[in-house]
DNA sequence: TTAAAATCCTATTGACATACTGGGAATTGT
DNA sequence: ACAATTCCCAGTATGTCAATAGGATTTTAA
């Protein structure tokens, strides 16, 4: 019950795409090095975001990626469930079909659900715009002790 | 953000012997039967769960395991901590030491927060009683029919 | 006392995912 | 042309999961 690097990462990245966002498009190596992540295991994770359109890139000299909406567009959840996959904690849960032959007579699978839409709840309820404003805010005030 | 079967069997395992109770002690053979679980990877799983104290055991004939305290006693969650480990989604916010240096500057952390939070109070809010309730009344309500 | 029935304990295995690293090919602006 | 980039694919080390396997130990009962 662990959420991957990848997936963390991802969430981070955008929130920097967020919060450096300044019309131009950011580099793979300033935000690795922002990030403090590899620049090649960025550059992968940043593939996958780009691949879904959730960010958009240009190649060749003064290339980059930039968030291809407003941050408020992108939830939590949505960056998860695209780099971790479905967030549901049972496989039984998932598609259409029932994993188990067990599923009718399941009574865990009422617990699986609660915490599978508790999850949910949370991760649909931040999006990229709240976690870049919260950061934005924290380095103006930390401006002011200057 | 899966629940591996140790766990999942782990929490069957609990409500199979809360169900099942007659007051002998159960055996693996028996419990792994009903659940459909390989005796041998059930007889792990239930070792964890004696070694905690959560089940007792007799060895030799007629030896067994049955639960150690009331059902009501045991939640979802102790079970899943116990075989899984912790619930907490980043490795960041356990334990009293912050594992990465951005913990202080990073904004991501209160969205793992939220989500742990949200996780045990599912997890932790069902019991091991009502998930055997609720199965002993399905079975009442199949033998309705016959 | 012996045999059978159980739990207990530890080792091994195969499959898979994670978290990277590395080497170029393709593209674009100057 | 050339430098700066993204793009793409391959490989690798490590670890975890989900079992399987074999035997040691303990207890009851015939």
């Amino acid at each position: 019950m662990k959420i991957s690097s990848r997936g963390r990462y991802a969430v981070r990245i955008m929130v920097d795409l967020a919060v450096n966002n300044t019309g131009e498009y950011a580099k793979v190596n300033q935000i690795a090095k922002r990030q403090d992540i590899s620049e090649k295991y960025l550059e992968q994770i940043i593939s996958v975001l780009n691949k879904a359109g959730y960010v958009k890139s240009t190649r060749g000299a003064q290339g980059g990626y930039k968030l291809a909406k407003d941050p408020s567009a992108y939830t939590v959840g949505m960056i998860l469930r695209l780099t971790e996959g479905s967030l549901c904690p049972v496989a039984c849960l998932e598609g259409d079909v029932n994993e188990c032959d067990r599923c009718d007579t399941c009574e865990t699978l009422d617990v699986w659900k609660e915490l599978g839409e508790a999850i949910n709840k949370v991760v649909d309820g931040v999006t990229i715009a709240e976690l870049a404003e919260k950061q934005l805010a924290r380095q103006n005030s930390m401006d002011c002790l200057i």
